[in-house]
DNA sequence: TGGGGAACTGACCGATCGGTCGGTCGGTCG
DNA sequence: CGACCGACCGACCGATCGGTCAGTTCCCCA
């Protein structure tokens, strides 16, 4: 995307874009600042909101995926940003934008393994990874996916939820109590 | 990457790179077959070993982490394009690229679940799907892991893979058999 | 009322892009 | 020998890019 189409779009002159951000660069670190403190924000307030440790799991994927399809185009905007950046910009990011967020995720395991219901030998982090990037995967390479033997799961977003869920908090193997989660 | 630099890295002319590939796109998706014929290639050895489905599934996140990182150019390649694909694009790599790959690592699973090792109401494609997309995430956006709280396991991969595939085989949920995974 | 600074503009710049063109060169047939 | 052909080249093209600049318009406050 062009200076030149962004102007057109925004109904303003390229030059008077240069005037309020001095470069090309700046206009985009503005943007993504933006989009994240947008995404900041409605899971904050999403967090908020209680029950046990399984049922805010489950929330949060729900609403995790909700986030990244409503506002699809400025979710691929900063997924992008994430997926190629380089080692300086990838600190950068990490540390001005998606520290905060990360660790809210992943408080959400810790404080269920401190409440007794996930086992503690778990690294809440890597938990918190996995599921997020279950998430992100089914978002941003949804149009391969989608004609992938076996993958119809993609466009079945209530079934992608629960067995997501189901394989995050039982695993594979056999044993372990099957089935649908009992969620309202 | 303009073709004056592709060209100037071969020890070419920039008309001689258009002599043999007719176009940008044309040459772009030479690279792009060979790219991924030479994933195959080495993820279809690797699955003619054998041993029991927790084993399989090890090693092929082993494997599969180690193709990523090995040839990491070409891993960004073929993975930015699956990343920001159009619906269009999206089935056209599907088909001619991924779909074998795809099926090959499903299969996995669903063996696991035919010898009984793995718990049968599993869909393996969404096991599949969880566990590539854990590597995929890890290796493409490890710039901005290495800096997010608590997750050091980036630059551990002996650990991550262990912790992950603990996570893959009994959840995160309490009451499981805990711990490290009895390997060789 | 007028002066000053922010908002805004069109014209322009150098650089780089993908792609084309006319032509050279070495080898291979009849 | 000469016709032909694919490999290969330097020079060039139009388009587009990010960015600059001199100048105009607008608005607020002394």
């Amino acid at each position: 995307m062009s200076i030149r189409d962004i102007a057109r779009q925004a109904g303003a002159s390229k030059a008077n874009v240069f005037h309020h951000f001095n470069s090309k660069d700046k206009l985009y670190l503005a943007v993504m600042r933006d989009a994240c403190r947008r995404s900041e924000a409605v899971l904050t307030n999403m967090l908020s909101e209680h029950g046990d440790a399984t049922a805010r799991i489950a929330e949060y994927i729900r609403q995790h995926l909700k986030l990244l399809y409503e506002d699809a185009e400025r979710s691929k905007l900063v997924l992008r940003e994430i997926l190629q950046s380089n080692p300086r910009r990838g600190q950068e990011l990490a540390e001005r934008a998606f520290k905060d967020d990360f660790e809210m995720v992943t408080r959400i395991f810790s404080e269920g393994q401190q409440e007794g219901q996930l086992a503690p030998h778990i690294d809440p982090a890597l938990a918190a990874f996995v599921m997020l990037a279950a998430n992100v995967m089914l978002f941003q390479a949804q149009h391969v996916l989608r004609h992938l033997p076996g993958a119809s799961f993609v466009d079945e977003p209530e079934r992608y939820r629960e067995m997501l869920l189901d394989i995050l908090l039982n695993g594979i193997s056999k044993g372990r109590s099957a089935g649908t989660t009992e969620s309202a």
